[in-house]
RNA sequence: GGAGAGAUGGCUGAGUGGUCGAAGGCGCGCGACUGGAAAUCGCGUGUACCCUCAAAAAAGGGUACCGAGGGUUCAAAUCCCUCUCUCUCCGCCA
């Protein structure tokens, strides 16, 4: 959420923000709107409380001295029902009002390229290049299904499309990965680690921007109202929520492993074979409570160390800014890692390291006092995939595979993996 | 799931219809005292929004906030209803 002040003041620059984007300036012009009528309902409601508090002591007053106050509750009376319709007419104007505001995004960083859609966005950097195989590569869901650690058609019969049984080494390694991700975040990059609930209830989703403007793209529990996380940036960047931090507890960084669920609305046909878009995936997530002047410089850090986990892996990279079209609802800057997919023959997401400024601590609360005595300020969120599990492994099946259809494991993933150097028909079901 | 108790400011803890943004204490800040400190004394110490004035800040005025939402009343921390959360006991359970 931005600042109303900063609207009202300066319309013109979210209006060209919006532009930027490539989003309708509807909202914007109803913001303006609606403050206007807010404000003006607002200093009459005020004046006539003010006439009421004041009349109403005078009243305790005469009662008091045992004089005849009917008259002046009889004028009260009246005052009374008018405040009443006023503030029905208010809180008509303000549930729209926060509506709207709620719906318009933050404002890009300077620094963040403009552009008409993800065509634009602009490659920082790359990591090893694409992998090359002297035989045909395939794409990992057949690797996975010919090994038998990938199972799509069990979990499509148990529970639906855009869901998988990982089977022996194939859910061992998801396992090794998740532990792998978590032990080097929190051992070499300073990362606390926490697990988080799986659901939160409405006002954490609208905290870090999912609700009110993508309920459609969340699992909502029937006959509750929770929401099933659709990363675990949700629970861990909400556990500050409605909170005044103290200077001395910032800079925090926390890393969470969780199942993520996304009901995918609007990607149908979209990847619609492997690992890459599922209805639940695994994820480690970094999340850093920060204070507002060193936020771009941590979220150069985030991304080195989500970058950290692919270099520590070998799997070739890339670093993409993202562009103003394809910046999401809550960032003010995003960086995106992709690793090679060689079924894809691209680059994949999976990792988006974004800077929130402000914009979820306004809507969460989420202050910090920068020194004794001193005004409270809101804290800047950043947020990281630290990263993607399942496409982590997908990447892993595919990059790593051989001639004769075995996977080796990334030699820093073999600790995680009780030792174990490669998964081939022979062992793949984990028995010894 | 059943029974009971509770939710007040940074903390603690009073307050059962009007003089309550809210006693007292603690903490914190400023000042006095002191060579310096402790102790003591004095003063102060929430947030949001609106208006005035302004480039802004500050200042002044106002409104709201005693878990949340609604109701009764001229007037609600206080009375009524609903909900949420916490604690205790019982039941159930990984």
């Amino acid at each position: 959420m931005l600042d109303p002040k900063r609207i009202r003041n300066n319309p013109d620059v979210i209006r060209e923000s919006l532009i930027k984007r490539n989003e309708s300036t509807e909202n914007l012009d109803r913001f303006l709107e609606l403050d206007e009528k807010r404000r003006g309902i607002l200093t009459e409601l005020e004046k006539l409380k003010n006439l009421r508090n004041s009349e109403s002591e005078e009243i305790a007053r005469l009662k008091k001295e045992g004089k005849d106050a009917g008259v002046k509750i009889e004028e009260m009376r009246e005052v009374s029902d008018k405040i009443k319709s006023m503030e029905a007419d208010l809180g008509e104007v303000e549930g729209e009002l926060n509506l709207v505001l709620m719906s318009i995004p933050n404002v890009p960083h300077s620094s963040v390229p403009v552009g008409k859609s993800d065509e634009d966005n602009v490659e920082v950097r790359r990591w090893a290049d694409p992998t090359k195989f002297n035989f045909e590569p395939k794409a990992h869901w057949d690797i996975g299904e010919n090994l038998g650690i990938l199972d799509f058609a069990t979990a499509s019969k148990v529970t639906g499309s855009r869901f998988v049984f990982l089977r022996g080494l194939g859910a061992r390694l998801e396992m090794a990965l998740i532990n792998f991700m978590l032990t080097l975040h929190t051992t070499k990059h300073g990362y606390v680690e926490v697990f988080p609930p799986f659901m939160v209830h409405r006002h954490s989703m609208e905290g870090t921007g999912q609700l009110p403007k993508f309920e459609e793209d969340a699992f909502k529990v029937a006959g509750t109202d929770y929401f099933l996380i659709p990363t675990a940036e949700v629970p861990v960047t909400n556990m500050y929520r409605e909170q005044i931090l103290d200077k001395s507890d910032l800079p925090i960084y926390h890393v969470a492993y969780s199942a993520c669920f996304r009901s995918e609305a609007g990607s149908a046909g979209r990847d619609t074979r492997g690992l890459i878009r599922q209805h639940q995936f695994n994820k480690v997530e970094m999340v850093k409570i920060v204070e507002p002047e060193t936020s771009y410089d941590e979220l150069e850090k985030m991304v080195n160390d989500a970058e950290d986990v692919l270099q520590t892996l070998g799997i070739p990279y890339r670093v993409v800014a993202i562009s103003t079209a394809d910046l999401g609802f809550t960032a003010a800057k995003k960086y995106d890692l992709e690793i090679w997919m060689p079924s894809y023959g691209r680059y994949v997401e999976i990792s988006s390291c974004s800077n929130c400024e402000d914009f979820q601590a306004r809507r969460a609360d989420m202050k910090y006092r920068p020194g004794q005595g001193e005004k409270a300020r809101y804290v800047h969120t950043l947020n990281g995939s630290g990263v993607a599990v399942g496409r982590t492994t997908a990447a892993i099946l595919e990059n790593y595979q051989q001639p004769d259809g075995s996977v080796l494991i990334p030699e820093a993933l073999r600790p995680f993996m009780g030792g174990i150097d490669r998964i081939t028909k022979g062992n793949a079901m984990g028995r010894r």
